[in-house]
DNA sequence: GATGAATGAGGGTTCATTCAT
DNA sequence: TATGAATGAACCCTCATTCAT
């Protein structure tokens, strides 16, 4: 009984991580503009069964943006372990960067402002970016004036770019990743004008 | 007859400058989801009128971007007159910036992929940019393996972040901006890997 | 196993139980527009049970308004022994209405058209409405161009809308029907044109 | 110039009007239910045409049941002028039967709670129904302790159940009709509990 | 050239109904 | 028998585009 009940919602289950593999990759082309039926269609489903996972397509928005704020903060929880601070920081760099390849999270998370789970997501992520940060700083890494919010909202910045130009360059964003990085060493760096805001 | 032709040719051409205008300031707010309507009805003409000038959508898109590759092209242009390279490089990025501040060009030129005026100007504005990275590269103000598109996409992508946080920092893109021309410097650049095409 | 057989069949008997009553609220706030989900809801059960136990939306509401008719039938039934016959006519339509209060028979019974049971039940509750008036008519106490139909009729039509006016006089139909009264008395009535038909 | 704007107008009039036509016979065959497109349909327009005129099922909505409001209002404005007080209440009635005999206001009503210029069309037919009251009780033609929010609530509950019976009896109405206006005479009138609100 | 009415495809969402478990 | 996941038709509404005037 157990094992069937498991069955069926295993099978629920299964839909479940259909769609949203399928939402990433119409909200990666599209962006919002992504429609549920083609969401649906690329997950193999009727479009009704997306509305019974997701009550709404902002929700499914939510769940989406949300979910990568999670993965990017487990990310940066473990590297806050790491003895060499710079180059953790660097590493969440390059991860998190490979990991949103194809989401502009800076743009679908203007949908999502205002979802409490959400945004306790990013205040998490947030709030683990400024400790790596302030470890490299501190270690002398990178330069004094600069916070997590600043990087976050950089890095997704440049990946925002991958998807338009994927099939020419696809990796220039680890180009443009490097090139941040330098811009972050404390030596003969430029001063910076007003604070960025704490949220990302 | 050729008092009202004339008539008739400059209130078209006055139409014309309106709905550009508008077209710039709704397409600024809502991106590519501006509505024709609301760009008529801000132009003050008829819906239809902006079929009269602009075939699409498309097109009306095409050449708002396309005026600010223009626009773009003539600041680099006449930057490259300029006696101090470095300068020149740094002061086009921050004007650039400044003029992109409310439109998304990485974002609205994918609606444009194609079109064959498009394309002329941005490699105008393309081999402008380049020749300014040349010249600070020759006078050894920055490191020697970026090129135009690097920057011009780097940019894009920082200012793209704009329109999402105006209420909170507006200003965060010139924070960012300092970053990358500091990752620019020559000095102690890391490697960058492979090459970004020559395409914006 | 005759047993559980039996403890089987005696919950489905209180499911569908809890069904009726459910759909019968439901209805009654939202009409045909009350759905599926929201009486299985309310009822405590999946979806699914709902259509093990009435195979069509149509079916249910068949069920719940032939319940009203033999629930009207009944009281008409109990009244025909009644020695005071006019007095019995119009404590039927008081206790009808009381009854219908939150139901709109003529509303729901379009739905039902067609429906053997429900006829059936509808044609019971005709026949004893339409002895209820001949008694009273015998009797002197009403007029005698008018039918049970017309009673019928018009007593559903006067319920009817006291859904809409809840919260500003809820109880309206006490004092229309009192006027419908005093317009059956045979004193000075008015010919009535044409017949009314049979069917309720 | 003005001839040909005139006459583009009334080919949108024209739709209009037969707009407002379909959605009077749907909305009388499935209130609410009635769909645009069943609507755009039977008018020989396209959906889109429907909300070109009428923002909003709602306000669609509005339209009609409003049109009804004033049409009703016109009706007892001229009656008030009758010299026969109690002869032009009952004419009113059977004018505002008949002409409601395909619509149910009381129903579509709820729909329209809230518009106030449905509201407004609503008090004025109120005021002169009550004043055709007022008059008919001072010339002792009915029954003093009735209202003509009651006298309304159960014309449009009669007319209420017209479109359940169409095949069969279509006029049974006009049977009711009477039998209300009987019980409205003022010999032996039945006192009425509590009082009906102002609104209808 | 300009207008704005008309079109119709498409979008998000709901819901009765079916069916595997 | 009961469950609840899946389906797909239908709904209201938006908007780029066309066209008669």
């Amino acid at each position: 009984m157990t094992l069937s009940a498991r069955s069926l919602r295993s099978d629920a289950a299964r839909n479940r991580e259909l769609l949203l593999a399928a939402a990433e990759e119409e909200f990666a082309k599209r962006g919002m503009d992504a429609s549920i039926a083609d969401i649906a269609r690329r997950a193999g489903v009727a479009k009704g069964t997306v509305f019974r996972h997701f009550a709404t397509k902002e929700e499914l928005v939510a769940v989406v943006v949300g979910g990568h704020f999670v993965s990017l903060g487990a990310v940066a929880g473990e590297l806050l372990e790491s003895a060499d601070p710079t180059g953790a920081l660097l590493e969440f760099l390059a991860v998190a960067a490979e990991q949103l390849q194809h989401q502009d999270l800076v743009f679908l998370q203007a949908v999502t402002e205002g979802d409490s789970t959400v945004t306790e997501c990013r205040n998490q992520l947030h709030a683990r970016t400024n400790a790596l940060v302030d470890r490299a700083q501190e270690a002398g890494g990178i330069r004094s004036d600069v916070t997590g919010s600043d990087i976050l909202l950089i890095l997704c910045a440049l990946v925002h770019t991958v998807g338009l130009r994927t099939e020419q360059t696809p990796d220039s964003w680890r180009r443009h990743l490097i090139i941040l990085f330098d811009g972050l060493r404390p030596q003969g760096a430029s001063p910076l004008p007003g604070p960025v805001s704490e949220r990302l």
